[in-house]
DNA sequence: AGTCTCCATGTGATTGTATAACATTACACC
DNA sequence: GGTGTAATGTTATACAATCACATGGAGACT
């Protein structure tokens, strides 16, 4: 319920919540996602790389028309239609993930394996954290057995606050 | 957005998807929140009461502008912050809670335990089942743990086929 | 070559979700 | 009564997502 921040911004490139060489980080995630589209016959367009570029930048969650605004700064289509469109391309071929508690988009951390994903949300930073949480998952599918549901998507969550946060607030 | 087709009454259970007796279900929850609000010193005001029954009366989650439409007929304020302040007075006091996934709200199905829930969304009759799952959340725990994560908040939310859509795609 | 089709993109408009900001009223308490 | 706080009312706007339709380009095919 409460919205922390208007427009979700930028300092330092944090992986997770450790440091690291975001160059590399971001021009090996984006040579995957190639050999990815390449393999699986899908076309990696301009506005799709763009778009995927935009999210590496930083590690935060992303609002739509907060990558609206970058992409038309990049001379691409201004209309809402051209970021959810790359966005949702970008989603369903695991290269991104929507953050459903921010309604906001992050580039996907863990580009080889197929997983679902688990995040980890600073609600001082914005800092976002994808973990590979198979066991919360079968949890989940075990209490779905029960009652005879099928799942075919799962969302979690977790907000709270990260390392770096909790060491300031020390001070 | 939320789709009203189907129809009212019963359909879901308070764990699973079973059928039950709505009238006291309804009845017992409102009683049941009295209470708690008069435990904790809580104003349980009539467009918060009204807003509680609203979301009572069929399990299903619905969205905040739904809510206003009968707020509106029953002559409460019709702005979206009287629906928006309501919901979240319900929300912050585990009356009610919030799907990410839909942007919607339900009312919650275990006033009496302190819980974090989790919920399976049927996509094709939109009901909601809330479980109590402190199972996946213990999963999430341990990841966070590792990283130095301190969690405050989770989002648990599995998309899928409840049991009855099911048998009725097989027929 | 041509042209056909599919898919991606561009654009304008609209609907849905949520909050900001500020005025006013109801209530508890001294 | 007066004072402080919580709740409500109201206007306006920001942000999120989709619809509908037009355009254009890449590859397939003859």
């Amino acid at each position: 319920m409460t919205r922390k921040s208007k427009k979700l911004n930028v300092e330092n490139g944090s992986l997770g919540f450790a440091q690291h060489d975001h160059g590399t980080c971001m021009s090996d995630a984006l040579t995957a996602a190639d050999a990815r589209c390449a393999a699986d016959g899908l076309r990696f367009t301009p506005v799709r790389r763009k778009v995927l570029e935009i999210l590496l930048q930083d590690h935060r969650a992303l609002g739509a028309y907060t990558i609206l605004d970058r992409l038309r700064e990049d001379g691409f289509g201004s209309q809402p239609p051209v970021a959810y469109r790359a966005l949702d391309f970008l989603v369903t071929n695991g290269l991104a993930h929507k953050i459903e508690r921010l309604n906001a988009f992050i580039a996907c951390a863990h580009t080889n394996h197929s997983h679902t994903p688990a995040f980890m949300i600073c609600r001082l930073c914005n800092v976002v954290a994808e973990a590979l949480s198979s066991t919360a998952r079968s949890a989940l599918l075990d209490a779905a057995r029960a009652t005879g549901f099928r799942i075919e998507r799962t969302v979690v969550e977790a907000e709270g606050i990260c390392p770096s946060c909790s060491d300031k607030a020390d001070a």
